[in-house]
DNA sequence: CGGAACTGTGATAATGATTATCAATTAATA
DNA sequence: TATTAATTGATAATCATTATCACAGTTCCG
């Protein structure tokens, strides 16, 4: 299995863009957070690397990463689209705790199949999902 | 059954909030779309009976109507807040066309079970969610 | 009735995340 | 190396939504 910065070597040969410091730098540290980051977290860090680099260029690097399969929106409505990553990772929801914002990656794959039947129901192809479960975590739920 | 007019009659009463014209201008309009509606189009119809009122009573007004029961954010991830009725509506989730922006309402009560379970496993306690179904509908397959 | 004390309103300014613009810099390539 | 086109950082612009504020309308209490 190719490893991410070949992937995204290859994606940007295959769009003919450049190969600059600023992208690796970016990739580099988006590929060490473990956690869904936004793009205000991930520049704060990568300017510890670079005191030059700027906001939009993390904000680009980030659609690149997406076209380039390596990134994923999610977006879990309060106004700050965050990222995460996608390349090896099966697809997966995600569990939110509204307590302390705490969150879980979880798969059901009858969810899922349920989920393509009911869109066939009404002719529609599908083509993706989201889904958010919202609660309250066992920590949170004690307060 | 109450209807809504009596609920948001009773809920302002509870929470001595006060009797406007606007308010029942905007409750009335938002109850004939039948479709989501946005504050912006909502206002677009709104002032065609009164001139006079501003987009931030709409804005306020359809926040009452939330808490009120009545109405209910749906948010597609296009950048604007969406409300629909909520008061006497079943809970559903939505099937998005992204053709051509139809959306259906849908309810599997599997899904939802499985979701409880699915929560429960990881120690939530499930408080809501959101579900959307992203493809293409029948028309817009052709194309 | 009269006048505090409030609540609501509309206009407008502010906010905050994201995007567009643009001159200067840099990478690819002949 | 010279040329060309992509990229960058700084900054201004957007756009939906919120906050602010002076003024208007209600309610309450005497």
């Amino acid at each position: 299995m190719k490893n991410e910065k070949q992937i995204f070597e290859d994606f940007l040969g295959k769009k003919s863009l450049r190969d600059t410091p600023q992208r690796w730098l970016i990739l580099d540290e988006f590929l060490k957070r473990e956690q869904h980051t936004t793009t205000e977290e991930l520049y704060d860090i990568v300017k510890q690397r670079d005191k030059t680099i700027g906001q939009a260029t993390v904000y680009r690097t980030l659609k690149l990463l997406c076209e380039a399969g390596l990134a994923q929106e999610v977006d879990f409505g309060d106004g700050v689209m965050r990222y995460e990553h996608l390349y090896g990772h099966a697809h997966h929801d995600h569990l939110v705790c509204q307590g302390c914002g705490k969150t879980v990656e979880v798969v059901d794959t009858v969810i899922e199949e349920l989920q393509q039947r009911l869109s066939a129901q009404y002719g529609f192809q599908l083509t993706g999902h989201e889904m958010y479960l919202y609660g309250l975590c066992e920590k949170c739920r004690g307060k």
